[in-house]
DNA sequence: GAGTCTATCATTAGTGG
DNA sequence: CCCACTAATGATAGACT
Protein backbone atom coordinates (compact mmCIF):
# COMPACT_ATOMS: atom_id res chain seq x y z
CA UNK A 1 0.00 0.00 0.00
CA UNK A 2 1.86 3.18 -1.30
CA UNK A 3 1.96 5.78 1.29
CA UNK A 4 -0.04 8.71 1.01
CA UNK A 5 1.78 12.20 0.47
CA UNK A 6 1.85 14.07 3.20
CA UNK A 7 1.12 17.51 2.21
CA UNK A 8 4.89 18.01 1.45
CA UNK A 9 6.15 17.47 -2.34
CA UNK A 10 3.74 15.54 -4.52
CA UNK A 11 6.47 13.68 -6.57
CA UNK A 12 7.94 14.06 -10.07
CA UNK A 13 6.09 14.48 -12.78
CA UNK A 14 6.76 14.18 -16.35
CA UNK A 15 6.95 17.35 -18.62
CA UNK A 16 7.31 17.75 -22.03
CA UNK A 17 10.28 18.57 -23.77
CA UNK A 18 9.54 21.94 -24.65
CA UNK A 19 10.51 25.32 -23.60
CA UNK A 20 9.56 25.94 -20.04
CA UNK A 21 7.65 29.37 -20.21
CA UNK A 22 7.17 30.12 -16.33
CA UNK A 23 10.39 32.53 -15.98
CA UNK A 24 10.91 31.33 -12.49
CA UNK A 25 10.42 27.54 -12.94
CA UNK A 26 12.54 27.94 -15.70
CA UNK A 27 15.12 29.08 -13.95
CA UNK A 28 15.01 26.63 -10.83
CA UNK A 29 15.12 24.03 -13.79
CA UNK A 30 18.50 25.50 -14.98
CA UNK A 31 19.67 25.40 -11.53
CA UNK A 32 18.73 21.60 -11.16
CA UNK A 33 20.02 20.77 -14.29
CA UNK A 34 23.13 22.74 -14.86
CA UNK A 35 23.95 20.64 -11.57
CA UNK A 36 22.78 17.02 -12.99
CA UNK A 37 24.88 17.84 -16.05
CA UNK A 38 27.96 18.99 -14.34
CA UNK A 39 28.26 16.19 -12.30
CA UNK A 40 27.36 13.51 -15.11
CA UNK A 41 30.11 15.26 -17.08
CA UNK A 42 32.77 14.72 -14.16
CA UNK A 43 31.28 11.59 -13.52
CA UNK A 44 31.96 10.50 -16.81
CA UNK A 45 35.70 12.19 -16.80
CA UNK A 46 36.60 10.28 -13.66
CA UNK A 47 34.73 6.47 -14.73
CA UNK A 48 36.67 6.40 -18.56
CA UNK A 49 39.52 8.67 -18.09
CA UNK A 50 38.38 11.17 -20.84
CA UNK A 51 38.90 15.20 -20.78
CA UNK A 52 35.51 17.00 -21.06
CA UNK A 53 34.48 20.68 -20.91
CA UNK A 54 31.00 22.16 -20.95
CA UNK A 55 30.46 26.13 -21.57
CA UNK A 56 26.21 27.04 -21.08
CA UNK A 57 24.87 30.56 -22.04
CA UNK A 58 21.98 31.22 -20.02
CA UNK A 59 19.77 33.91 -21.65
CA UNK A 60 20.94 36.48 -19.78
CA UNK A 61 24.00 35.51 -21.17
CA UNK A 62 25.70 34.33 -17.76
CA UNK A 63 28.39 31.58 -18.56
CA UNK A 64 28.47 28.25 -16.69
CA UNK A 65 31.07 26.17 -16.94
CA UNK A 66 32.64 23.41 -16.27
CA UNK A 67 36.08 21.84 -17.45
CA UNK A 68 38.30 18.95 -16.70
CA UNK A 69 41.19 19.46 -16.52
CA UNK A 70 40.07 23.12 -17.59
CA UNK A 71 37.84 24.72 -20.13
CA UNK A 72 40.71 26.46 -22.24
CA UNK A 73 42.67 23.36 -22.30
CA UNK A 74 39.82 21.62 -23.91
CA UNK A 75 39.09 24.85 -26.24
CA UNK A 76 42.38 24.52 -27.28
CA UNK A 77 42.76 21.44 -27.76
CA UNK A 78 39.45 21.76 -30.28
CA UNK A 79 41.09 24.35 -31.90
CA UNK A 80 44.47 22.84 -32.59
CA UNK A 81 42.63 19.81 -33.97
CA UNK A 82 40.21 21.91 -36.78
CA UNK A 83 43.03 24.08 -37.89
CA UNK A 84 45.68 22.07 -38.28
CA UNK A 85 44.67 21.08 -42.13
CA UNK A 86 43.88 24.85 -42.97
CA UNK A 87 47.59 25.86 -42.63
CA UNK A 88 49.81 26.73 -45.61
CA UNK A 89 53.62 25.08 -44.55
CA UNK A 90 55.67 28.07 -45.98
CA UNK A 91 58.72 29.08 -44.12
CA UNK A 92 57.16 31.85 -42.21
CA UNK A 93 54.48 29.37 -40.96
CA UNK A 94 57.22 27.12 -39.89
CA UNK A 95 59.00 30.27 -37.74
CA UNK A 96 55.52 30.98 -36.19
CA UNK A 97 54.62 27.50 -35.18
CA UNK A 98 58.01 26.81 -33.83
CA UNK A 99 58.17 30.34 -31.99
CA UNK A 100 54.50 29.24 -30.45
CA UNK A 101 55.19 25.56 -29.47
CA UNK A 102 58.30 26.56 -27.28
CA UNK A 103 55.77 28.84 -25.77
CA UNK A 104 53.29 26.60 -25.40
CA UNK A 105 55.75 24.09 -23.89
CA UNK A 106 56.62 26.53 -21.20
CA UNK A 107 52.62 27.59 -20.11
CA UNK A 108 52.45 23.88 -20.31
CA UNK A 109 54.82 23.42 -17.61
CA UNK A 110 53.60 26.03 -15.88
CA UNK A 111 50.58 24.67 -16.05
CA UNK A 112 51.39 21.36 -14.95
CA UNK A 113 52.90 23.17 -12.12
CA UNK A 114 49.77 25.28 -11.11
CA UNK A 115 47.53 22.24 -11.48
CA UNK A 116 49.90 19.93 -8.79
CA UNK A 117 50.20 22.88 -6.65
CA UNK A 118 45.48 22.89 -6.36
CA UNK A 119 45.39 19.35 -6.36
CA UNK A 120 47.69 19.36 -3.27
CA UNK A 121 45.47 22.50 -2.09
CA UNK A 122 42.62 20.93 -2.50
CA UNK A 123 43.63 17.46 -1.12
CA UNK A 124 44.65 19.33 2.16
CA UNK A 125 41.64 20.93 2.05
CA UNK A 126 39.44 18.01 1.96
CA UNK A 127 41.92 16.27 4.24
CA UNK A 128 40.88 19.22 6.75
CA UNK A 129 37.63 19.60 6.25
CA UNK A 130 37.34 15.37 6.92
CA UNK A 131 39.39 15.98 10.46
CA UNK A 132 36.87 19.07 11.01
CA UNK A 133 33.66 16.75 10.80
CA UNK A 134 35.20 13.55 12.54
CA UNK A 135 36.48 15.24 15.69
CA UNK A 136 33.23 17.37 15.83
CA UNK A 137 30.90 14.67 15.41
CA UNK A 138 28.73 17.12 12.87
CA UNK A 139 28.10 16.69 9.29
CA UNK A 140 28.61 20.21 8.92
CA UNK A 141 29.78 23.57 9.75
CA UNK A 142 26.18 24.78 10.40
CA UNK A 143 24.89 21.91 12.46
CA UNK A 144 28.28 22.01 14.49
CA UNK A 145 27.61 26.30 14.73
CA UNK A 146 24.07 25.58 15.79
CA UNK A 147 25.34 23.59 18.65
CA UNK A 148 27.45 25.85 19.61
CA UNK A 149 26.66 28.40 22.76
CA UNK A 150 26.84 31.75 23.29
CA UNK A 151 30.26 32.16 24.64
CA UNK A 152 31.67 29.59 22.10
CA UNK A 153 29.86 31.66 19.35
CA UNK A 154 31.73 34.79 20.15
CA UNK A 155 34.70 33.41 20.50
CA UNK A 156 34.24 31.67 16.66
CA UNK A 157 32.96 35.08 15.29
CA UNK A 158 36.01 36.53 16.86
CA UNK A 159 38.30 34.24 15.24
CA UNK A 160 36.60 34.23 12.48
CA UNK A 161 37.00 38.47 12.26
CA UNK A 162 40.28 38.01 12.85
CA UNK A 163 40.84 36.15 9.42
CA UNK A 164 38.76 38.74 7.98
CA UNK A 165 41.15 41.17 8.96
CA UNK A 166 43.86 39.40 7.62
CA UNK A 167 42.63 38.60 3.81
CA UNK A 168 42.97 41.95 2.82
CA UNK A 169 41.37 41.65 -0.75
CA UNK A 170 40.50 38.27 -1.35
CA UNK A 171 37.17 37.11 -0.87
CA UNK A 172 36.40 33.20 -0.08
CA UNK A 173 33.02 31.66 0.76
CA UNK A 174 33.56 29.03 3.01
CA UNK A 175 29.71 27.90 2.02
CA UNK A 176 29.76 27.82 -1.32
CA UNK A 177 29.81 25.56 -4.21
CA UNK A 178 32.06 22.76 -3.84
CA UNK A 179 35.15 22.25 -5.67
CA UNK A 180 35.98 18.87 -4.43
CA UNK A 181 34.99 16.85 -7.55
CA UNK A 182 37.25 19.18 -10.34
CA UNK A 183 33.99 20.67 -10.97
CA UNK A 184 34.18 24.32 -11.13
CA UNK A 185 32.03 27.60 -12.19
CA UNK A 186 33.57 30.18 -14.00
CA UNK A 187 32.76 33.75 -13.98
CA UNK A 188 34.32 35.12 -16.93
CA UNK A 189 33.75 38.37 -16.68
CA UNK A 190 36.07 38.86 -13.99
CA UNK A 191 38.90 37.66 -15.65
CA UNK A 192 41.11 40.38 -16.09
CA UNK A 193 44.50 41.22 -17.86
CA UNK A 194 46.67 38.49 -19.33
CA UNK A 195 50.19 38.16 -17.68
CA UNK A 196 53.20 39.20 -18.32
CA UNK A 197 55.55 35.92 -19.52
CA UNK A 198 52.61 35.47 -21.90
CA UNK A 199 53.22 37.98 -24.26
CA UNK A 200 54.82 37.37 -27.31
CA UNK B 1 4.55 -9.13 -7.47
CA UNK B 2 8.16 -8.47 -8.63
CA UNK B 3 8.80 -10.70 -11.60
CA UNK B 4 11.83 -13.07 -11.56
CA UNK B 5 14.96 -12.30 -13.31
CA UNK B 6 14.52 -14.48 -16.44
CA UNK B 7 18.13 -14.87 -16.70
CA UNK B 8 18.44 -12.09 -18.91
CA UNK B 9 20.28 -8.92 -17.32
CA UNK B 10 20.74 -9.03 -14.06
CA UNK B 11 20.31 -5.40 -13.73
CA UNK B 12 22.02 -2.33 -12.20
CA UNK B 13 24.29 -2.34 -9.95
CA UNK B 14 26.01 0.84 -8.10
CA UNK B 15 29.83 1.28 -9.34
CA UNK B 16 32.65 3.23 -7.83
CA UNK B 17 33.33 6.99 -8.74
CA UNK B 18 36.87 6.01 -10.20
CA UNK B 19 38.82 4.78 -13.49
CA UNK B 20 37.52 1.97 -14.72
CA UNK B 21 40.20 -0.48 -15.40
CA UNK B 22 38.84 -2.78 -17.68
CA UNK B 23 39.41 -1.35 -21.26
CA UNK B 24 36.14 -2.96 -23.17
CA UNK B 25 33.81 -2.13 -20.06
CA UNK B 26 35.13 1.46 -20.03
CA UNK B 27 34.47 2.07 -23.87
CA UNK B 28 31.66 0.39 -23.41
CA UNK B 29 30.52 2.72 -20.72
CA UNK B 30 31.67 6.10 -22.74
CA UNK B 31 29.64 5.14 -25.47
CA UNK B 32 26.73 4.95 -23.09
CA UNK B 33 27.29 7.96 -20.77
CA UNK B 34 28.58 10.03 -23.66
CA UNK B 35 25.28 9.50 -25.28
CA UNK B 36 22.96 10.32 -21.87
CA UNK B 37 25.03 13.50 -21.20
CA UNK B 38 24.48 14.77 -24.94
CA UNK B 39 20.48 14.06 -24.19
CA UNK B 40 20.50 16.13 -21.13
CA UNK B 41 22.26 18.71 -22.52
CA UNK B 42 20.06 18.73 -25.26
CA UNK B 43 17.20 19.08 -22.76
CA UNK B 44 18.87 21.81 -20.70
CA UNK B 45 18.76 23.39 -24.30
CA UNK B 46 15.09 23.00 -25.08
CA UNK B 47 13.61 23.34 -21.55
CA UNK B 48 15.46 26.10 -20.76
CA UNK B 49 16.48 28.34 -23.85
CA UNK B 50 20.59 28.50 -23.25
CA UNK B 51 23.22 27.63 -25.48
CA UNK B 52 25.41 24.76 -24.66
CA UNK B 53 28.71 23.10 -25.89
CA UNK B 54 30.15 20.26 -24.63
CA UNK B 55 33.56 19.12 -26.66
CA UNK B 56 34.58 15.37 -24.54
CA UNK B 57 38.54 14.07 -26.14
CA UNK B 58 38.78 10.20 -25.34
CA UNK B 59 42.07 8.65 -24.36
CA UNK B 60 42.90 7.95 -27.76
CA UNK B 61 42.33 11.55 -28.93
CA UNK B 62 38.85 11.16 -30.79
CA UNK B 63 36.54 14.43 -30.53
CA UNK B 64 32.98 13.96 -29.62
CA UNK B 65 30.75 17.53 -29.55
CA UNK B 66 28.04 18.47 -29.21
CA UNK B 67 26.55 22.33 -29.54
CA UNK B 68 23.43 24.38 -29.25
CA UNK B 69 23.38 26.00 -31.88
CA UNK B 70 27.03 24.94 -32.71
CA UNK B 71 30.08 24.15 -31.26
CA UNK B 72 32.19 26.45 -32.92
CA UNK B 73 29.33 29.60 -32.22
CA UNK B 74 29.88 29.09 -28.43
CA UNK B 75 33.58 28.83 -28.44
CA UNK B 76 33.53 31.99 -29.93
CA UNK B 77 31.58 33.59 -27.15
CA UNK B 78 33.42 31.92 -24.58
CA UNK B 79 36.54 33.50 -26.44
CA UNK B 80 35.09 36.75 -27.20
CA UNK B 81 33.91 37.46 -23.60
CA UNK B 82 37.71 37.70 -22.59
CA UNK B 83 39.18 39.35 -25.45
CA UNK B 84 41.80 41.67 -24.61
CA UNK B 85 43.68 43.45 -27.00
CA UNK B 86 46.77 45.61 -25.78
CA UNK B 87 49.25 44.42 -28.46
CA UNK B 88 51.95 47.16 -30.56
CA UNK B 89 50.12 48.00 -33.24
CA UNK B 90 53.17 46.60 -35.88
CA UNK B 91 51.41 44.38 -38.49
CA UNK B 92 53.56 41.13 -38.18
CA UNK B 93 53.14 40.67 -35.05
CA UNK B 94 48.84 41.61 -35.98
CA UNK B 95 49.52 38.51 -37.93
CA UNK B 96 50.96 36.42 -35.75
CA UNK B 97 49.02 37.40 -32.26
CA UNK B 98 45.80 36.98 -34.82
CA UNK B 99 47.30 33.92 -35.87
CA UNK B 100 47.71 32.45 -32.48
CA UNK B 101 45.37 34.50 -30.28
CA UNK B 102 42.87 31.93 -29.60
CA UNK B 103 45.62 29.43 -28.58
CA UNK B 104 47.44 32.28 -25.95
CA UNK B 105 44.23 33.49 -24.76
CA UNK B 106 42.76 30.13 -23.30
CA UNK B 107 45.83 29.50 -22.15
CA UNK B 108 46.28 32.72 -20.28
CA UNK B 109 42.35 32.00 -19.19
CA UNK B 110 43.73 28.90 -17.91
CA UNK B 111 46.80 30.14 -15.74
CA UNK B 112 44.14 33.01 -14.35
CA UNK B 113 41.75 30.67 -13.19
CA UNK B 114 43.99 28.40 -12.22
CA UNK B 115 45.71 30.60 -10.13
CA UNK B 116 42.48 32.16 -8.64
CA UNK B 117 41.48 28.72 -7.47
CA UNK B 118 44.80 27.81 -5.81
CA UNK B 119 44.34 31.07 -3.92
CA UNK B 120 41.24 30.59 -3.69
CA UNK B 121 42.49 26.49 -2.03
CA UNK B 122 45.11 28.30 0.05
CA UNK B 123 42.73 30.74 1.84
CA UNK B 124 40.16 27.79 2.57
CA UNK B 125 43.15 25.77 3.86
CA UNK B 126 43.90 28.28 6.47
CA UNK B 127 40.42 29.00 7.45
CA UNK B 128 39.75 25.47 7.79
CA UNK B 129 43.08 25.25 9.92
CA UNK B 130 42.16 28.14 12.16
CA UNK B 131 38.47 26.39 12.62
CA UNK B 132 39.79 23.35 13.72
CA UNK B 133 42.47 25.09 16.11
CA UNK B 134 39.76 27.49 17.39
CA UNK B 135 37.23 24.13 17.84
CA UNK B 136 39.22 21.76 19.25
CA UNK B 137 41.90 24.14 21.08
CA UNK B 138 45.33 22.09 19.46
CA UNK B 139 47.39 24.26 17.29
CA UNK B 140 48.59 21.71 14.80
CA UNK B 141 47.16 18.84 13.02
CA UNK B 142 50.13 17.15 14.42
CA UNK B 143 49.13 17.26 18.02
CA UNK B 144 45.64 17.04 17.18
CA UNK B 145 46.03 13.06 15.47
CA UNK B 146 47.96 12.40 18.63
CA UNK B 147 45.58 13.11 20.41
CA UNK B 148 43.10 10.94 18.92
CA UNK B 149 42.23 7.29 19.98
CA UNK B 150 43.08 4.11 18.12
CA UNK B 151 39.03 4.18 16.59
CA UNK B 152 39.15 7.98 15.64
CA UNK B 153 42.18 7.08 14.21
CA UNK B 154 40.87 4.36 12.41
CA UNK B 155 38.00 6.01 11.05
CA UNK B 156 40.37 9.38 10.22
CA UNK B 157 42.53 6.49 8.04
CA UNK B 158 39.11 5.25 5.91
CA UNK B 159 37.67 8.43 5.62
CA UNK B 160 41.43 9.65 4.21
CA UNK B 161 41.60 6.16 1.92
CA UNK B 162 38.30 7.01 0.30
CA UNK B 163 39.45 10.65 -0.47
CA UNK B 164 42.48 9.26 -1.77
CA UNK B 165 40.57 7.15 -3.91
CA UNK B 166 38.03 9.60 -5.41
CA UNK B 167 41.00 12.18 -5.84
CA UNK B 168 40.91 13.28 -9.72
CA UNK B 169 43.88 12.85 -11.85
CA UNK B 170 45.12 16.07 -13.24
CA UNK B 171 47.34 14.85 -16.48
CA UNK B 172 47.09 15.63 -19.75
CA UNK B 173 50.01 16.44 -22.64
CA UNK B 174 48.95 19.37 -24.88
CA UNK B 175 50.52 18.37 -28.12
CA UNK B 176 51.75 14.59 -28.48
CA UNK B 177 49.10 12.59 -30.53
CA UNK B 178 47.62 14.30 -33.16
CA UNK B 179 44.49 11.80 -34.01
CA UNK B 180 43.73 11.31 -37.61
CA UNK B 181 41.19 14.13 -38.65
CA UNK B 182 40.15 17.08 -36.83
CA UNK B 183 36.82 16.93 -37.25
CA UNK B 184 34.59 16.58 -34.95
CA UNK B 185 30.98 14.53 -34.70
CA UNK B 186 27.99 14.79 -32.94
CA UNK B 187 25.28 12.41 -33.65
CA UNK B 188 22.33 14.02 -32.71
CA UNK B 189 20.10 11.24 -33.90
CA UNK B 190 21.09 8.95 -31.16
CA UNK B 191 19.13 12.31 -28.87
CA UNK B 192 16.74 12.55 -30.41
CA UNK B 193 17.75 16.32 -31.96
CA UNK B 194 17.15 17.78 -35.30
CA UNK B 195 20.05 18.20 -37.09
CA UNK B 196 19.77 21.81 -37.45
CA UNK B 197 21.82 22.18 -33.83
CA UNK B 198 24.94 21.31 -35.64
CA UNK B 199 24.82 24.56 -38.09
CA UNK B 200 26.63 27.53 -37.34
C1' DG C 1 18.48 31.99 -4.67
C1' DA C 2 19.59 27.64 -2.23
C1' DG C 3 18.09 23.43 0.46
C1' DT C 4 14.68 19.73 1.72
C1' DC C 5 11.52 16.28 0.80
C1' DT C 6 8.82 12.66 -1.82
C1' DA C 7 7.06 10.20 -5.52
C1' DT C 8 8.01 9.40 -9.83
C1' DC C 9 10.55 9.31 -14.04
C1' DA C 10 15.08 8.50 -16.44
C1' DT C 11 19.45 6.43 -16.85
C1' DT C 12 22.35 2.72 -16.88
C1' DA C 13 25.30 -1.71 -15.21
C1' DG C 14 25.32 -6.05 -16.36
C1' DT C 15 24.11 -9.52 -19.54
C1' DG C 16 23.08 -11.57 -23.95
C1' DG C 17 22.29 -11.46 -29.18
C1' DC D 1 30.29 -1.72 -33.15
C1' DC D 2 25.05 -2.04 -32.71
C1' DC D 3 20.61 -3.28 -30.10
C1' DA D 4 17.38 -5.29 -26.30
C1' DC D 5 16.23 -6.28 -21.68
C1' DT D 6 15.87 -5.96 -16.53
C1' DA D 7 16.32 -4.24 -12.14
C1' DA D 8 18.58 -1.13 -9.49
C1' DT D 9 20.44 3.38 -9.00
C1' DG D 10 20.19 8.15 -9.96
C1' DA D 11 17.99 12.49 -11.23
C1' DT D 12 14.38 15.64 -10.64
C1' DA D 13 9.32 18.16 -10.79
C1' DG D 14 6.71 20.05 -7.72
C1' DA D 15 5.78 21.98 -3.33
C1' DC D 16 7.60 23.92 0.64
C1' DT D 17 11.25 26.49 3.91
Amino acid sequence: MPRLPRGRGSGRRKIQLKRIENERERAVTLTKRHNGLFKKANELATLCGVQIAIICFSLRGKPLSFGSPSVPFIINKFLNLNQVDQQPDDSITRFVNSYHESNVQALNQELDELNEKLANEKKRGQMLQEQLKASLGWNTYEEYIKSLGIQELMQLKSKLDELKRNAQRNIYVISGSSSSNGEYEADLSKIGAPKDYLKM
